[in-house]
Order: C-alpha cells, then sequence, then structure tokens
RNA sequence: GCCGCGUUCGUCUAGGGGUCCAGGACGCCGCCCUUUCACGGCGGUAGCACGGGUUCAAAUCCCGUACGCGGUACCA
C-alpha cells in the first residue's frame, strides 16, 4: 500500500511555526516513501475561522518549499478537503455509529451539563464526566424513551451526538515514536462527535477523514497524544484500521512550555511563518532547521536541502522529548545558506530590497561586487541594505561605538590620506594603490594601521564594521570618497 | 487533582549493556590567519536528573522519586 499522509491545519489564523514543522515531517516522510501529501483543512470550528487563514498555509507550504500533492485549490480523488464542505460524510457516519449501538444523542444544555459537573465537584468528584455512569442521569437516547427521542428529533430540538466509551477497558496503541502506549478508558468523557450546530468535532471528522482519504501514517504533534485513544475507539467501532499513529515532541520555548505566540514574541522569536516570510528569512535555512529541532540523520551532518532532508528522513530518528526553539542556531544557518547561494541567485532578491528602499541601482555589475563584498558578513538578506547603504548614499551619522576610536590626531592623518589618493588619477583609485596609500601614510607618522583604517571606514560608511574596505573605496569612487573625508574632518 | 508522555553539555542532538573518564553542532571563551570588518582554521568550556535494583560490567535494562511538558471542552 502506498504512503498517504497529511497535513491538517485549522484555519484559525496564521501558520504557526510549530505547524510548519509538523507539515515538514509529513512532506519530508511523504516525499522519503515516494508517497503523497495531503493538505486538509480543518474548519469545523466557525467561531475561530479566520479569513485568508486557508490561503496563509498554503502560501508558507510553498514558500518552504512543499509542494501540495492533494487539497484545496490543488484537488484529487479524495475531496472535498475542507471538512465544511464534508458535513453530509460526516452526519452518515455519526447516524451509522448510533445504529450500531457505539454513539448516542445527547439533548443535555450546556447549563445542565455544567450543572451536573458543579453537582459531582460538590460531592467530592474532582473530574466530573460525561461518562458510562454520568449519561445514565442525563437527557439522552439511552435514558429517554424511543417516542421522546424521536419526538425531540422531529421537533428540530438541538442536539449532540455522542461516542459511548466503554467503562474500564484498557486502549493500547502503538505510536512509531513512542512504541507502546496504553490509556484506560476510564478518565475519558463520552465524547461530542456530532455539535448541536452540525458540525463535526476534530475527533469525528479526523477519524472519518483519514480512513476514507485513506491516510496511511498520522503524523501529527504530541498534544494530541491523549485524544488518541478516542480515535482508536472510533476506528474500533466503525470496524476500520486505524492508520499508523507517529506523535512528534513538541516545540518548546527557551523560557519552557510550547512555543506560544506570547511567549515566542517576548523572548524575540518570530512565532508566523508568516513573519519568515516577511522577515527575509531564508526558507531552506528554516526548513534545515526546523527538519533537525526533534529529529536527526545520526550522523555529524548539520546541513542539508530540502531534497537530501527527504531522502534521509525517517520517523524512527525523531526523537521523543520537546526540542527548545533556539534561533542562533536558526540564524546560523540562515547565514550559511546566504554564503552558499550563488551570485545569481542573491541577486534578484538583493535587488528588489534596495529598490523598495528606494535606492538606484547603477547597474548589475555595480550590485554584483556590493554582494560580492558583503556576502560573507551578512546573516540574513535585508542586511545587504543596512550594510550596504553606503555604496549608494553617504552615511547620515556616524556609530557611536565606533567613533571611539576618533582620536585627536585623527583629522592630521586622515586629511594626509585624503590629500594623497586626491593626486590620483581615476584610473589609479583602485583597491590595490589605496592600499598602498594607507601604508605609506601609516608610516610617515608612525602609527598602526587600525589608526587610519578604523577612523576612515567611519568616515565613508558610518560603521565601524563592514566589508572589506579599499574594494568598498574602489567601487564608490574617487569624488565621493574624498567628499565623505571632507564632511566627515568638518562634522567630527 | 487525575491521566499520559518525556528527561545525555546552556540549547539541538549521537550513542540502545563492555570499543564512552560520552561524539558532533549552535552559543560562549582563547589562539592563528587578516597591519581593517568578516569568512576560515585550530583549541577550550560544559552533560548521562536522583535513588534503588539486574549484571562480571549500565548513559544504555527494570522499579521508584523528582522535575518538565501535554491532555483533561459542543477548540483544534
Amino acid at each position: 500500500m502506498s504512503v498517504r499522509v497529511r497535513f491538517a491545519p485549522s484555519p484559525t489564523g496564521f501558520l504557526h511555526i510549530g505547524g510548519l514543522r509538523t507539515a515538514l515531517y509529513n512532506y519530508l516522510f511523504a516525499r522519503h516513501n515516494d508517497g503523497v501529501f495531503v493538505l486538509r483543512i480543518e474548519d469545523t470550528d466557525q467561531s475561530r475561522y479566520v479569513e485568508g487563514a486557508e490561503q496563509d498555509i498554503i502560501d508558507s507550504l510553498n514558500w518552504a518549499g512543499m509542494e501540495i500533492d492533494e487539497g484545496p485549490g490543488v484537488g484529487g480523488d479524495f475531496g472535498p478537503y475542507r471538512q465544511s464542505e464534508r458535513k453530509d460524510i460526516y452526519h452518515k457516519y455519526a447516524e451509522q455509529l448510533v445504529e450500531s449501538g457505539h454513539a448516542y444523542y445527547a439533548f443535555d444544555t450546556v447549563e445542565e451539563i455544567e450543572e451536573m459537573r458543579e453537582r459531582l465537584m460538590k460531592s467530592g468528584n474532582p473530574s466530573p464526566k460525561y461518562d458510562a455512569i454520568t449519561r445514565q442521569s442525563m437527557k439522552n437516547s439511552l435514558t429517554l424513551s424511543q417516542d421522546e427521542v424521536e419526538k425531540r428529533l422531529e421537533n428540530g430540538d438541538e442536539y449532540v451526538v455522542r461516542l459511548k466509551v466503554p467503562r474500564k477497558e484498557t486502549i493500547r496503541f502503538e505510536d512509531e515514536i513512542r512504541s507502546h502506549v496504553s490509556f484506560d478508558t476510564e478518565g475519558l468523557d463520552d465524547q461530542v462527535l456530532l455539535k448541536s450546530d452540525g458540525m463535526p468535532t476534530y475527533h469525528l471528522a479526523n477519524v472519518v477523514d483519514d480512513h476514507t482519504m485513506e491516510i496511511t501514517h498520522v503524523i501529527r504533534g504530541e498534544e494530541w497524544l491523549s485524544s488518541t485513544p478516542k480515535h482508536i475507539l472510533l476506528y474500533e467501532a466503525f470496524g476500520w484500521e486505524p492508520p499508523t499513529m507517529a506523535h512528534l515532541p513538541l516545540i518548546m520555548s527557551p523560557s519552557g512550555g510550547k512555543l506560544s505566540k506570547r511567549k515566542a514574541e517576548s523572548e524575540g522569536i518570530p512565532v508566523n511563518t508568516k513573519d519568515y516570510i516577511t522577515g527575509n528569512y531564508e526558507p531552506d535555512a528554516l526548513v534545515n532547521f526546523l527538519a533537525y529541532l526533534g529529529w536527526s540523520p545520526g550522523d555529524d551532518s548539520e546541513i542539508h536541502t530540502m531534497e537530501e532532508l527527504c531522502e534521509l528522513f525517517t520517523l524512527d530518528r525523531v526523537s521523543k522529548g520537546g526540542a527548545v526553539f533556539n534561533y542562533k542556531k536558526l540564524m546560523w544557518y540562515n547565514e550559511n545558506y546566504i554564503r552558499e547561494h550563488s551570485i545569481e541567485e542573491l541577486r534578484p532578491r538583493v535587488e528588489a530590497l534596495f529598490l523598495g528602499e528606494g535606492y538606484e541601482i547603477p547597474d548589475d555589475e555595480f550590485l554584483t561586487t556590493v554582494i560580492e563584498l558583503l556576502q560573507e558578513r551578512v546573516s540574513k538578506i535585508d542586511e545587504f541594505v543596512s550594510m550596504g547603504s553606503f555604496f549608494f548614499e553617504a552615511p547620515k551619522e556616524y556609530d557611536e561605538k565606533a567613533l571611539k576610536k576618533w582620536k585627536d590626531d585623527t583629522p592630521v592623518i586622515l586629511k594626509a590620506y585624503r590629500d594623497k589618493i586626491e593626486q590620483l588619477s581615476e584610473q589609479d583609485f583602485e583597491a590595490v594603490t589605496l592600499k598602498d596609500k594607507i601604508k605609506e601614510t601609516i608610516d610617515e607618522y608612525d602609527v598602526g594601521f587600525g589608526k587610519l583604517m578604523m577612523p576612515l571606514r567611519v568616515a565613508v560608511s558610518g560603521q565601524g564594521f563592514g566589508p572589506d574596505l579599499t574594494p568598498a573605496l574602489e567601487l564608490i569612487g574617487k569624488e565621493e570618497v574624498i567628499s565623505r573625508i571632507d564632511t566627515a574632518i568638518e562634522r567630527l
């Protein structure tokens, strides 16, 4: 049987970075096994539905380099791929369960259930449930007469369908990542399957869809582990073979706990995939980083393309414990990828960024040189602009820290250098010569290299760090360099 | 509270009874390269949660404790 996996997010907002990793593991697993990667939109909670969220999910997946084989907008033989469009299917299966005695209609209002819980808590039950015992005192098709039930249904009274969870049974299943897992049904609620608004709950929809879409492996976050016994119960009730389960370790915040939006942001970690897109991160770096957050190929390698990851990925190498998001390591990956990209790959993107900031680019050759000079010192692509704007315009202000190197004798030395290079013809205004002149000047004044280098850098770029200086001077050109030196001497 | 799942350097991880006084990566620190900023190279720092077993031998197997995380909804 060929492998079919699905990524099944709810369109309740921007795609979370944890969701992206779940998608990635599903994708890698699918590709590794020549299987199919399905996107299914789980939009059964109408109150939490967010317009545009579905598109964000698709855009995010595409940006990261995952191709969706089946899903909304893509099509496939198992559609529709939005749960809101599959209501009839769920109703059919819910009724089937009622008929076979595995589920029942319940007419209790939210208030009545609340009351029941409070009453039980007062009498010493710390975690009251709608279960095999309490359902006997509630209004449902197990306690009401058949006539009464039919009358209520015909009347259009609100109802839900609940799973009839058996008492005192142990549910065991094999998890690909955790091996044996077992739960006692004692702790389970009679899970609502069909809500009073006619929508299925996650549990019903999920099981029905995974089965009807012929999903072979359910790879999802660990937060689902505790509800898996309910799902197993459902598969059993339907008489279906459950798919292979694999529960992934959660991504944690550096301060502990699930990487929630609030927590992550206060720790400087972007949480939405969208933030990485607009933040100009390298998609292949993020993918590489995410792949290693809870998985490793088992050797000492660290850098892999998506294609290589597909080849290497197996579920048995996924770790069990939660993985803390390490932003610095992400940035290390990002730097790596920027360095590995060719100038041709980088140029259009860097060009767009400069253009976006209102800079005019003289010609391709100029931009190419800028990229070459900066490529090894940039960790994120937008730094080409922040670090390289001085190639296009004189610095508006000088970095304070760098100015500490500006001493009393600086203007004199700088002026001497300025006068030397002023003598140079346009053709001789090139890196090697400019460097020679620096040497000459410091020899004359008997000072160290940095004594002139640093101030010169500040005068021309405004910064205390940046690209190799003399080639930068050459690119900027004689007239402009001299004018910047003059301005600096005057202003400082 | 109850249920479940976890726990190897600060972080991500390798390792699954002897080859481990535990290997790699990020970070941090130092040195070299560079008479600038980086890249790079070399080196250092630091860990098997704890307590009991089993065994000739345990990071590795078993039990317990602690801690962490998740779940406990007509949310997913």
